[in-house]
DNA sequence: GCACTTCTACCGACTGAACGGTCTAATTTC
DNA sequence: GAAATTAGACCGTTCAGTCGGTAGAAGTGC
């Protein structure tokens, strides 16, 4: 990435155009996946040429990690204030909504981001230059699992195998990247909602 | 892909060889996807060299439409006729399980065809080669949701959003292909009835 | 049961296109 | 006029796919 404009004027300016750059770069990911998209192909997203497109990006895989972070670390920023800050809810159902809205938020605001997530998950696994993202992954999962296995210590949730129950929400919220529209018939807190709901009641009668 | 042998007998070993082959092309395609993995690659985990892979494979998408076609096509067969066929459970929880277990099953035994899968959702759409499997995996949604509106039919289920829940059923059984493990704490039918159970009854308690 | 022809499985050098990335220079903005 | 931004020709590499070839198994006629 080409050093960044030393004014801060210039600095927020680039900035900006940065993330639009990086956005463009996220749109073209999830619709053809990280190894399946060209420069050629960012190019024609970003509406770039070639050398204005790496000005911004330094490489591929450097967008990659830049995309993955803005992902990753908001979201476990917003995700451990919500559930384990001074303003959290006091029940545990209360901090499971609260996360998973922020969470389904997430998708909302970074569907792209979130689809690249997912499908790049294995290659993340392996390459040590993501070790940030993984950490980041790795930390919010383990908050899941406290908030819910703090409400089995409460008396509130009755959970056979939290660690399930979690990899079970964390199915139902990242597949969601997938298939959820920004203009369809629910909205992202909507959805949430409903996983929440399903998660604390169940389908089955009495 | 070459034109397979005439005689019977060769042709039960070229089919069961090229069975072979697929299975390690789908394990690599499974570990760095699709795109992201080459013909060497695949060369590697076959252990063919590049002439003797393609009389087996005809072509990269090839292999991914077969792989993905000898994943679903089964998998759907299967899970109709254990919620439609005659020996169908009564019960819609019923149903439901059995139906959960052999996709869970379909994941263990295949679970880098359904990585595949999960990872080339996006580009599964866009392609018309791939119609075939797109088919099928509408066909087995659909199969699911009647699952869940007989349930409510008959009063068994209260569901406030079937296709809110047939979506989070998907994603936890999609999303498993990412972290189950052949030989970890949970099997699939556990892994299956931990979901099942959870959707039916929930974790709040009372 | 042997000679001969055909078929099958596999090999690896090779090709042209597409790839990610660099560099110099021109243009725009402050 | 200095710094920042964008352009696009260019480079070496890697890509998916082709092709002519060979060893040996299978099939066939006698």
């Amino acid at each position: 990435m080409a050093d960044p404009p030393k004014s801060p004027t210039l600095r927020r300016k680039y900035d900006s155009r940065q993330r639009e750059v990086l956005d463009a770069c996220a749109r073209a990911f999830a619709e053809r996946g990280y190894h399946g998209t060209s420069i050629d192909d960012l190019i024609e997203a970003t509406g770039l040429a070639r050398g204005g497109l790496y000005h911004y990006i330094g490489s591929k895989s450097e967008a990659l990690t830049r995309i993955l972070d803005d992902l990753m670390g908001p979201l476990l920023e917003a995700a451990t204030a919500a559930v384990e800050g001074p303003d959290a809810p006091a029940s545990a159902a209360g901090r499971l909504r609260a996360m998973t809205r922020i969470w389904m938020h997430q998708v909302e605001t970074h569907r792209a981001h979130v689809a690249v997530f997912e499908q790049e998950r294995r290659t993340l696994e392996r390459d040590p230059a993501w070790s940030a993202v993984r950490d980041d992954r790795r930390a919010f999962e383990a908050l899941l699992l406290r908030v819910l296995r703090d409400g089995v210590r409460t008396g509130e949730f009755t959970i056979p195998d939290p660690d399930l129950t979690a990899l079970a929400l964390l199915g139902m919220v990242n597949h969601s990247a997938l298939w959820f529209a920004p203009d369809g018939r629910l909205d992202a807190e909507q959805v949430a909602d409903g996983f929440v709901d399903l998660l604390l009641r169940g389908v089955r009668n009495s």
